[in-house]
DNA sequence: CTGCTTGCAAACTGTTTGCATGATC
DNA sequence: GATCATGCAAACAGTTTGCAAGCAG
């Protein structure tokens, strides 16, 4: 789906920043946060401002969604409605998509168990490790 | 083990605010934040810089681990060795542990799988849900 | 008494808000 | 043309750094 569409279809308006900022999301093509993206050329002409009301627009009309890849800054990526999740490296931040994931049977378990809850609707789910490249050039 | 016990096994100087801050952290139970911390009776005397430093000197020293609870702020709690992950109330944050993982088979999994990562060695899992007051608070 | 720790001031990063101007539908 | 989007300035929240004074070992 081209940017356009993608604001059409949430009743968004098409305007010069929206398509910007979506095609330089969908040209990136993995997490990132906000910081990263100011730090893009493409979108160098668009105020900060108008780049964090639109992802948080974005991220309430389900086009982006939140991760929590590092704590202390919020990643984004577009969300296919597929859920999946991430491998990433501790050093450089080198990530791969993962789609195994055992969430659904222990929510199950979980809401079985809890007194005190009474539904699942979200998870977060992300692993840690060394990549190929930082373990070579540490040694 | 007391306070002043876990500073002296991690071979750091005994002082005052570190007896104090490491205190209110296990009088708090679960997770927290700096900012949570920083409102909390307590610790008021304590300089904030002085809170920051040692929290991340905490988290350096493995009594502390950082948590992904909540997407742009970092959460700590008592790093006890013993993994456990968390459900968490999307709405008031209530929180309880959940002790059930899949993490170590599919990490297993996914080093097998990929070719560019060699280690992985933290992860993170952590469910959302809706708990049973705001339930009932909704109605 | 030496080196680590603390407090204070100040800088910095990331993010949000108010308001006037400009563009979309 | 009415409404929503943008840019700019400024505020705000969270966190970090530099330096002088204080304290633990």
């Amino acid at each position: 789906m081209t940017a356009a569409d993608l604001l059409k279809k949430n009743n968004l308006k098409v305007t010069k920043s929206r398509l910007l900022i979506l095609k330089t999301v969908m040209d990136f093509r993995k997490p990132f946060t906000v910081p990263e993206l100011l730090s893009i050329e493409n979108v160098q002409g668009v105020d900060p401002v108008t780049i964090y009301r639109n992802i948080s627009l974005f991220t309430t009309s389900k086009i982006l969604k939140e991760l929590s890849l590092r704590t202390g800054v919020i990643h984004y990526e577009l969300d296919t409605g597929h859920t999946h999740h991430h491998i990433v490296c501790n050093t450089c931040g080198y990530l791969e998509p993962i789609f195994t994931c055992e969430a659904q049977s222990i929510s199950e378990k979980v809401l079985r168990e809890s007194k005190h809850f009474i539904s699942i609707n979200k998870h977060s789910f992300e692993l840690f490790g060394l990549c190929m490249n930082c373990y070579e050039n540490k040694k």
